[in-house]
DNA sequence: CACTAAAGCGGAGGTGCCTCCGTTTATTAG
DNA sequence: CTAATAAACGGAGGCACCTCCGCTTTAGTG
């Protein structure tokens, strides 16, 4: 809860950026979010660089690939997801939260379609990516996760970035038809899965 | 069966190239191998078109795309998987002979790390690449989804397609120490959701 | 063999990616 | 307020991608 007030910066941990990089940082993403959102997840990063007003050089030097670029927008959009889970856990068993979160999850990610390829790059290169301690969509997941454990409603071997990697299924194909209903059939599989061996 | 001889071509019903682009074709597919085993998975398609003694609008009449270029690379090196699956299908119960045939395909994963991120965009983009009839792992594995939900050893409201996309999660990471761990659990996981439904 | 149409070739050129480093600007000390 | 210094800027340049189209080669046909 402490630090659900750090949203624009790059972490709590690290020292604040000088004033006009702070300001540059935050506007490229602001018009990251709008390019990315007008012309697809390949939008050229120099367009979005003009459009902010800075250098490319600059662009680069707050995001060294397009992935941190991509992965900080996302966040942002992220952040109602989140904001679900605890909701949920206060008003279901644990089981069912995490599986109704789960069935958000997908209908979160269909909006977000082009996104998922980019992010899935990063799930490889930085694995922490959902999992670290500022991943709010790993803390929601994991607290999810846990608390079902916990209570024995599903088995006690798998851990939170288990299942992630499991769902990651989900963001295979988000364009074609038949994808909502494969990936809905994705959450209930995993769920037995996950039921199984609950309770030893 | 009759089709196990077509290889090195588009495929049986197109049209037969000329004998020059049939060559060229084919040198760079050998060439595209041996390049990318070289310098891994980013390596400049001019120098594989250089390599080849072709131009590199060569290349890409061939293969329009670089993913397009690495299926085909996969494809060859796919076919001994395949090869093992009507093997363990004579040997053992369908459902094993599923989760073996599966375990297989991690450890086939893992020899090949860099393909597999190129070939997720493939999967998202042509979702037939493994399950058109040309898409021999495709086959090996509906192959074996089939047998064990005939025989009931499995639930029978998935389909290969699904299985697979629940499988992709092991594309993931698969760099890190722990990975083939948890894609071992991975395997343990799906295998408990198949079973669980079965026999209605 | 000669000729032709169709198929294929190849590389110049336009675009985006990303790095490198000389220049500019914010911050801090005096 | 000024000077010193560390931080940040930005765009030129080098490289790879990919398209486009004028040129070359092949496979028929008489």
């Amino acid at each position: 809860m402490a630090e659900a007030v750090i949203i624009e910066q790059k972490a709590a941990e690290e020292k604040p950026l000088r004033a006009d990089a702070q300001r540059n940082r935050d506007r490229l993403v602001e018009v990251a979010a709008a390019v990315f959102a007008e012309r697809g997840i390949d939008a050229s990063l120099e367009e979005i660089a003009r459009r902010a007003g800075v250098g490319i050089g600059t662009l680069y030097r707050h995001f060294p690939t397009r992935e941190h670029l991509v992965e900080v927008v996302y966040r942002r959009e992220a952040e109602a997801l989140c904001a679900a889970a605890g909701e949920l856990a206060s008003r279901n068993p644990s089981d069912v939260a995490l599986e109704e979160w789960m069935r958000r999850f997908v209908d979160y990610i269909a909006t977000k379609r082009g996104l998922a390829t980019s992010l899935r790059i990063l799930i490889s290169t930085n694995s922490t990516l959902f999992s670290d301690t500022s991943g709010r969509v790993s803390q929601a997941l994991r607290q999810l996760v846990e608390a079902a454990v916990a209570d024995g409603t599903i088995r006690d071997d798998v851990d939170a970035s288990d299942v992630l990697h499991a769902l990651s299924g989900i963001y295979s194909a988000p364009d074609t038809p038949e994808w909502r209903d494969r990936s809905r059939r994705l959450v209930k599989l995993l769920m037995d899965g996950l039921r199984f061996g609950a309770g030893k």
